[in-house]
DNA sequence: TAAACTCGACAACGTGGTTGACCATAACGT
DNA sequence: ACGTTATGGTCAACCACGTTGTCGAGTTTA
């Protein structure tokens, strides 16, 4: 049993704040940098797009969700401009799902953010520190290959 | 500037994968006691009505959402047998939200399952360590007061 | 008392998740 | 070579949960 200090359910709530604020952070910044309009999910889902493209299918399975919301969110990412849909030559069934030119552009500067917001936090707490939260949580959560279907997980 | 070690990006997936990983664990026994039907969104919309109860105005005041999504929610809840919905006798437009012994029921061991995964962190991790890691985040994010519109909040 | 505010509800809509069905195309096993 | 099986993309229907706008009923306040 845990009855130590503090109530164990601050725990996660810490983490989904820090989750939450860097998040935030990042899209702030995104929009100052001419992307107002990508969400979140948008980004993750680019993300898992990556530079040489996937199909529709793969992407569901990256994303832990059905086919079918990963061409919905194909469809909006295509919609905003961030990604576009090509036949592959070498397959008639399959359509190749690219970034744009804007969509890399959202990503690199979107990895820069991360960069700079990461070194706020070394700022604030020290290099060490940031690396011991970082280790402690690979050792409990490791981030690899996990689900990002979060609206529909958290609710419904 | 961050050209440290870890590339920035990292940082957000382990606190996103650790909150996750503690919600997935806490509904997975919650479902092992009875309490199945339980969804992250109502676990933190219970916690916000409380003992005391409240309206569904200050519900969604609380929850950060409008008052008609939080009425939806509390129709949710009411609906699955964890809430329901009384007069206030002191005044004819409320109607107080309550929990019910169900509701209660799933609070109450919440809280213990919260314990008893904290304690599996310490196990892993040692007691200074995860104080440490609660005592980072409670500087970079305090989760004092924020937004539970998850799944609005990472989608739309 | 009249005006202003608050609460709860209804409607319409957007987004993103699900399943089920369907057709076109590839890949595989006789 | 050909029929079966598997895969990819799309359409349709549905659910959950968020939004805004409107509205009537009840309370507060000037």
């Amino acid at each position: 049993m845990a009855e130590s200090d503090p109530y164990g359910f601050e725990l996660p709530l810490l983490l989904f704040a820090g989750f939450r604020s860097i998040i935030d952070q990042l899209h702030a910044e995104l929009a100052r940098q001419g992307h107002p309009d990508v969400r979140p999910a948008h980004g993750f889902a680019m993300q898992a797009i990556g530079l040489p493209g996937v199909t529709a299918s793969e992407l569901g399975r990256r994303l832990g969700v059905s086919k079918q919301a990963a061409g919905k969110t194909v469809d909006r990412l295509e919609q905003l401009g961030y990604a576009e849909r090509v036949d592959d030559p070498d397959d008639g069934r399959r359509k190749v799902v690219r970034l744009t030119a804007r969509g890399v552009d959202s990503l690199n500067r979107a990895a820069l953010i991360f960069d700079e917001l990461r070194a706020r936090w070394v700022e604030a707490l020290g290099g060490q520190r940031v690396a011991e939260v970082e280790a402690a949580l690979r050792t409990m959560a490791p981030a690899s290959g996990f689900h990002l279907d979060v609206a529909g997980w958290f609710g419904s």
